[in-house]
RNA sequence: UGCCCGAUGGUGUAACUGGCAACACGCCUGAUUUUGAUUCAGGAAAGUCCAGGUUCGAGCCCUGGUCGGGCAACCA
């Protein structure tokens, strides 16, 4: 019997709407407004979309909702659809809001030929003060009661280009004393003489969101339209166009938007931080962007894992981003080979391992895989280890190394370190040791055992790459809600560049295999896009759980 | 002072629609381990925002509160 996951509420509406016969197939949308990257929250909002369609089999179209073209742009585009792709997901049609600019525009006039919408001359400061307020009834324009005529007159010249930007706005006529503030005839048209990446300068009147999405929906006949939260307070308005233009009606449905702690979420915020130079771009590896996420090592599998986990509800969240980097982790788990890399180098010498030999022995490159095969890696007398791997005087549970103690170096033998050297100053620069012939690994006869095994790397073998480090972009939990400017909480420490770091020799493959790594007991690693042959550059996905308190009680 | 949402362990979701609160992350213990990883076994942690009501029985229904969030861009 396979365990059965509990349906989350959307999931519930579609099941109930498909038995009861009310749709054969349903179709949804994703609609992203090109003017910005997506983040893990649309993630949420894709896997949630194009996961409905998949196992409900219908279809899911992407809808750019482009009807501000100051803001919007192609790049923006391109981000969009590479994300959506990379993440798994298959459109069924492409189409943008600004393909139905024409038919918008038959709507508009039907509305105003009902005696449902009319041209204000009102000024937008005008317009402001006439909605009133939550708690006070807003006032009619002086303009409401143009007859339709003038109206239709007044919006094609609006569209001929007649009047100059803000001069004059096409409004539903509803209600400015409702309840509902969106319902106090809201704007469907404004004049903008802007440049459209797409419909370039055909046009000079661009529809309201209210006055597009719903419309664009009914037009695809979207059966189940999904959004979030925020936009509840728009779906009576969104009813009611749908209602007085007499199309296809399109439902929507709100859920919680994904919250994640430690960082922004919001496109503005990472607008800002890419354009104050806080980071290095959209796809800089801190970013929750997906292209930040990509680019970091995030895979595919692992966020929509992670979007999985979240479920889908209607109350506000916080999620822990914590819980990201377990999806990663085991995912990664799974498919990332084993590669040695020292990042802090603290020389070892064998004093009993004969000078200029050169042993290659077998290291496993995925315990968790079946087949995961082996790679060789070079012995020698002089290795790199962790400094961090020597304490001079060890805590009481160390099981690294420490002056008389053993250790394994990971697939080659147990050593004993006999002598510490330093320097004029104090410091430790080099162990001397010795090793056990017989404790070879996978042969190991010496019938020693030793508590630690430590990474380790051939110094004569070892291959110099870059290694960067990210830490969380925000010391605190949520840096939008203390006091000043959110750009007050990043954390200084984000990154950490290790320019020269020593790994094992079968890491020059990496160019060309493109491979996850984890580096052991460091974490999971990818290499980074800016790698080059002469300089390999790999960035940290995650750290590895790490339960040990370090010694401390 | 209006309208609209929401409230279940630290976090996020469940509870077959009224039948003695479950799963995951995190945390703690122990076992295994040539990664202090993984894996495995066990544990702590909410009595479901509050007060009434309906009922044999309420996290689920009703009423009234409380608390949190949203709504007054020619943004989406």
């Amino acid at each position: 019997m396979a365990e059965v996951r509990s349906l989350n509420f959307i999931e519930e509406i579609v099941e109930r709407d498909l038995r009861e016969g009310k749709y054969e197939k349903i179709i949804t949308r994703f609609p992203p407004e090109p003017n910005g990257y997506l983040h893990i929250g649309h993630a949420k909002s894709i896997c949630l979309n194009f996961g409905l369609a998949a196992t409900y089999g219908g279809e899911t179209n992407l809808r750019f909702d482009d009807t501000n073209p100051v803001t919007e742009e192609t790049e923006y585009v391109e981000s969009i659809k590479e994300d959506i792709r990379w993440l798994g997901f298959q459109w069924h049609r492409e189409r943008y809001a600004s393909d139905y600019f024409e038919q918008l525009y038959e709507f508009a006039v039907k509305l105003i030929r009902k005696g449902l919408a009319y041209v204000d001359d009102s000024t937008s400061e005008e317009i402001a003060a006439q909605k009133g307020t939550p708690t006070t009834p807003g006032t009619e324009s002086p303009y409401r009661s143009r007859s339709v005529e003038e109206n239709l007159e007044l919006f094609a010249a609006m569209r001929a280009g007649k009047y100059r930007d803000g001069e004059k706005v096409l409004r539903a006529k509803i209600d400015m004393a409702h309840p509902n503030m969106h319902m106090r005839d809201p704007i469907m048209y404004r004049i903008k003489h802007a440049h459209h990446h797409r419909t370039g300068d055909k046009w000079c009147i661009y529809p309201m969101y209210d006055f597009a999405h719903g419309q664009s929906d009914a037009i695809e006949q979207i059966t189940h339209s999904i959004c979030t939260l925020e936009f509840v307070p728009h779906r009576e308005l969104y009813d009611w166009f749908i209602e007085k233009l007499e199309i296809y009606p399109s439902k929507q449905y709100e859920f919680a938007r994904l919250n994640m702690n430690y960082t922004v979420m919001s496109k503005r915020k990472l607008l800002r931080l890419v354009n104050e130079g806080h980071v290095a771009g959209w796809d800089d590896p801190r970013m929750p962007t997906i292209s930040g996420m990509r680019r970091r090592g995030y895979t595919p599998e692992s966020i929509r894992d992670f979007c999985e986990r979240v479920g889908v509800a209607r109350r506000d969240n916080v999620i822990d981003v914590g819980l990201l980097e377990f999806c990663v982790r085991e995912h990664l788990n799974k498919v990332a080979e084993r590669r040695m890399v020292v990042f802090d180098p603290l020389k070892l010498v064998i004093t009993n391992y004969p000078e200029g030999k050169t042993e290659m022995l077998e290291s496993e490159n995925n315990p968790e895989a079946d087949n995961g095969g082996t790679r060789p890696v070079p012995f020698s007398r002089e290795l790199y280890i962790e400094r961090e791997d020597f304490m001079e005087n060890p805590p009481r549970k160390y099981f690294r190394l420490a002056p008389g103690q053993m250790v394994r170096l990971k697939s080659a033998y147990i050593v004993r370190c006999d002598e510490v050297i330093k320097d004029s100053s104090g410091n430790v620069v080099e162990l001397r040791c010795s090793y056990l012939p017989e404790s070879r690994s996978g042969a190991d006869t010496s019938g020693v055992q030793v508590k630690g095994t430590i990474h380790w790397v051939s110094i004569p073998h070892a291959v110099e790459v870059e290694v960067r480090l990210y830490d969380r972009l925000f010391k605190v939990e949520n840096p939008d809600e203390g006091e000043g400017d959110f750009t007050d909480y990043i954390n200084p420490d984000s990154l950490t560049i290790i320019e020269k770091a020593y790994g094992e020799p079968e890491l020059l493959t990496a160019r060309t295999s493109a491979k996850r790594y984890q580096f052991l007991r460091k974490g999971y690693f990818c290499l980074d896009t800016s790698s080059t042959d002469d300089k390999l550059v790999f960035n940290r996905t995650v750290t590895l759980r790490d339960t040990w308190g370090g010694g401390k009680k």
